[in-house]
DNA sequence: CACCCATCACATATT
DNA sequence: GTGATGGGTG
């Protein structure tokens, strides 16, 4: 480990500079530092914020925008502020809110990227050959288009997977690269075919009046370019433009900025090199490193005080981020007392980890490691990729922990929704022909490969869109038996269903139940005896009720493509599990960060893919790890880890070998990995000695939870009166493992034999008798 | 044509 | 371990 004495962020401590700051001023800038005071007044020209970790940049950001306004420089109306997500957008909007005075009726123009480019471009679709109801696509979408053009080309898309393709033209994309402009050095990708296959797709693209997220940032850029008018238009619309997360642009989202700003070049771009992590989305740091050279005379600021961590986790993080050699530099440092160490824990396997986890999280809820109590939502376990989360996942279930889990399966991509979408949409738009084949036979209605087939050809033999091929089959007598009868009924609904839909009259989330009701959708789940069944109900209701929240469905459709984040982020009941990835801009009093292992973390395929450059954004990622981290930070690793069902030697990350020593304590008892170094101890050979070392049982975390387990409330809202209430033979029904038998009573807990899942021992608080089971 | 079962590749992160 | 795919059967 180093001991470079040149990450102590304590011997800088600026005595009152806050109670100084404080004197005086407009009540925006109160509270502000010096060095955030100026980059808020600094209104003319432009400005690079260049904040660290914890610094205070979202409250510059907002207070820049109240400043602006309340000095009369500009209307709400005429500021443009871009965000990188949708949950950062949100937390401006209201931030930008509580500056306002009450009647904030105008705000600014705040959103991310693609939502601005899609609110534009709804405006101007005509010019790109779309109409402005366009459909956004998502992944699948795309993929399945670029499946069928590949199938079309006779591609052995075994040998070339569709993915690569997407992965593909995403990155010329990114690069603001049009099917005309893709340079001649990319000519061979995708067997020689990727340049041809990415035109006839975004041809197909015009034909289904759809975009994906790379159009509607190249659509605009295309439409400022040929059309002074428009440009100009904006850019007097947009007299000050602020970015935030500027090191995760891409180059498409740094010309659509430029050709904006180049008229007055009142941009103020706030950012943080050291927490680029998007390199593989197209983000190019070069582009933070490169602002000074587009704008001489730019202001830059740096903002280097940190206001969220203890100075021990403060300084883990800058002594790693060190080790970086391209970057712009900073030093972060803190007035915060003592604090904490951070926290390295050393373990047998991936599953002694989750436990021991598990364990910790218990003792921090009951203050029993002589800290104060801390909340589950107080506490974040920050992964580098989701198939970790199970191992936690699976111990949280038996353990009765509370947790949510972030950046795992989307709400808006889980197969239902997007089946019950695909209804909205052809609903909307009988000529959405994705829509068509998603919903054509679910539920089941008998047209199988060969019918849909039939109907495709008839589609490219008339050049008309599935649905009209399908009536023109149908006239034809082109399909028989029972899928006749069901494609008949099917049709007339659609034809319903889009009268309804066109009528204003009619309640959009009426007819939203309406078609998942007649058409049989709601009906396939209810009779689905999965145990993921009654969940996927669940969703769907969910639906309907986000649908009330806008005026219409074309309204609901417009903003679904661009709505990704999971809504229930800071969720006070429970423990987060979130990838390192999504985890950039969020704070936590108690963060772990298991799997700190060669090959997941860093992780080879970044590495084998980018070399150095793939490592050193890796260091970025631990970089954000880390310092998201408020009072207690704990990294953790395992010597041996189960992936793909089964279990393999792993080594301790190189970043913990990059650790400052001062500032580390072990936290894993004697007997394993407690060697003093921090440093795991040499792979045991005998099973016996493997055994000896994994024996945690022995350890006080586990004694803790021993004693508190028994004194401990349920934390579910369950029902009370049911505890251990069962026999054995009982069946019951689990909402996670489904359904089962009850095979052995254990105190609290039962050993049940599950149908999918088989034997598991699990809180007898979380089993239901199978028809009590809450939906 | 639907259902069931075996087989196979497979997973870095996301707007 | 999971989800997608393909072949065989009813």
């Amino acid at each position: 480990m180093s001991s470079e004495g040149s990450c102590n962020p304590l011997k800088k401590i600026p005595l009152g500079v806050r109670a100084m700051d404080a004197i005086a001023g407009t009540s925006h800038l109160d509270g502000l530092n010096t060095a955030q005071r100026e980059a808020v007044q600094t209104i003319e020209g432009p400005v690079l914020m260049l904040a660290g970790a914890g610094t205070g940049k979202t409250s510059a950001l907002t207070s820049r925008i109240a400043h602006i306004i309340n000095e009369g420089a500009a209307k709400p109306g005429n500021i443009l502020a871009v965000t990188f997500t949708n949950k950062a957008a949100r937390e401006m909007k209201d931030r930008v809110a509580r500056h306002g005075n009450a009647d904030g009726a105008a705000m600014p123009w705040l959103g991310t990227f693609h939502n601005i480019c899609n609110k534009l471009l709804r405006r101007h679709a005509e010019l790109v050959d779309l109409k402005t109801n366009f459909t956004i696509l998502d992944r699948d979408d795309q993929l399945r288009v670029m499946d069928q053009l590949a199938a079309a080309s006779e591609i052995d898309r075994k040998k070339w997977p569709v993915r690569q393709l997407g992965a593909i033209i995403d990155s010329w994309k990114n690069r603001a690269w049009t099917h005309e402009n893709v340079p001649q050095s990319q000519k061979l990708a995708y067997n020689s075919k990727g340049i041809e296959l990415y035109r006839q797709y975004e041809d197909r693209l015009v034909e289904l009046n759809a975009v994906d997220f790379g159009n509607l940032i190249l659509h605009m850029i295309s439409i400022f370019r040929k059309h002074d008018d428009i440009l100009e238009k904006y850019r007097r619309r947009f007299q000050y433009i602020l970015v935030d997360e500027y090191q995760d642009t891409n180059v498409a989202q740094y010309l659509w900025l430029r050709l904006l700003a180049d008229g007055h070049k009142n941009i103020c771009c706030v950012g943080d090199d050291d927490q680029s992590i998007y390199g593989w989305r197209g983000a190019e740091v070069e582009n933070i490193l490169r602002f000074e050279k587009d704008y001489p005379n730019a202001k830059v600021v740096r903002l280097e005080q940190n206001y969220r961590s203890g100075p021990h986790i403060l300084s883990t993080a800058s002594c790693l981020i060190a080790k970086n050699k391209r970057r712009l530099g900073k030093e972060l440092w803190t007035d915060l007392g003592e604090g904490e160490k951070v926290r390295l824990a050393c373990h047998f396997n991936s599953d002694e980890e989750a436990r021991w986890i598990g364990e910790e999280i218990e003792s921090l809820q009951h203050g029993t490691r002589g800290q104060r109590r801390y909340s589950p939502g107080e506490i974040a376990i920050l992964v580098r990729n989701t198939s970790q989360m199970r191992a936690f996942e699976e111990r949280f279930i038996t353990t009765g922990i509370p947790y949510i889990v972030v950046g795992g399966p989307r709400f808006y991509e889980r197969m239902e929704i997007r089946d019950a979408i695909a209804y909205f949409r052809i609903a909307i738009s009988p000529l959405d022909d994705l829509a068509f084949d998603r919903i054509v036979n679910k539920p089941k209605r008998g047209l199988g490969n060969v019918a849909q087939r039939k109907i495709h050809d008839a589609a490219s033999g008339n050049g008309v869109c599935l649905v009209d091929a399908a009536e023109i089959l149908m006239e034809q007598n082109g399909i028989r038996g029972a899928g006749a009868r069901e494609l008949r009924l099917l049709l007339d609904q659609l034809a319903i269903w889009n009268r309804l839909a066109r009528d204003p009259k009619t309640s959009h989330t009426d007819l939203a139940m309406k078609m998942l009701d007649e058409s049989g959708y709601s009906a396939m789940w209810q009779k689905t005896r999965t145990p993921d069944a009654p969940g996927r109900l669940e969703n769907l209701k969910e639906l309907i009720n986000v649908l009330g929240e806008f005026e219409n469905l074309q309204g609901f459709m417009e903003h679904v493509g661009l709505i990704m984040d999971n809504d229930s982020v800071d969720d006070v009941e429970k423990v987060t599990l979130i990838t390192l990835h999504s985890a950039k801009g969020l704070e936590y009093p108690v963060v772990f960060l298991p799997g700190w292992e060669e090959g997941l973390f860093p992780s080879k395929l970044a590495m084998d893919e980018k070399g150095e450059l793939g490592e050193e954004e890796e260091r970025r990622l631990a970089y954000v790890g880390i310092t998201r981290a408020m009072e207690l930070c704990t990294l953790s690793f395992a010597q041996n880890r189960w992936m793909y069902g089964s279990s393999s030697d792993t080594i301790p990350s190189r970043f913990i070998d990059e650790l400052p020593d001062e500032h580390i304590e072990i936290a894993t008892d004697s007997g394993y990995g407690g060697n003093g170094s921090g440093r795991p101890e040499p792979f045991p050979d005998s099973l016996e000695e493997r055994a000896a070392r994994a024996d945690v049982y022995k350890s006080p975390g586990w004694r803790r939870l021993q004693q508190n387990r028994n004194v401990r409330k349920p934390q579910l809202p369950v029902m009370e009166a049911e505890i251990c209430d069962y026999s054995i033979g009982e069946r019951v029904f689990h909402m996670k493992f489904g359904y089962g038998r009850i095979v052995e009573i254990d105190g609290d807990k039962v050993v049940v034999d599950f149908d999918k899942a088989g034997l598991k021992r699990v809180v007898a608080n979380y089993v239901f008798p199978p028809d009590a089971a809450p939906l």
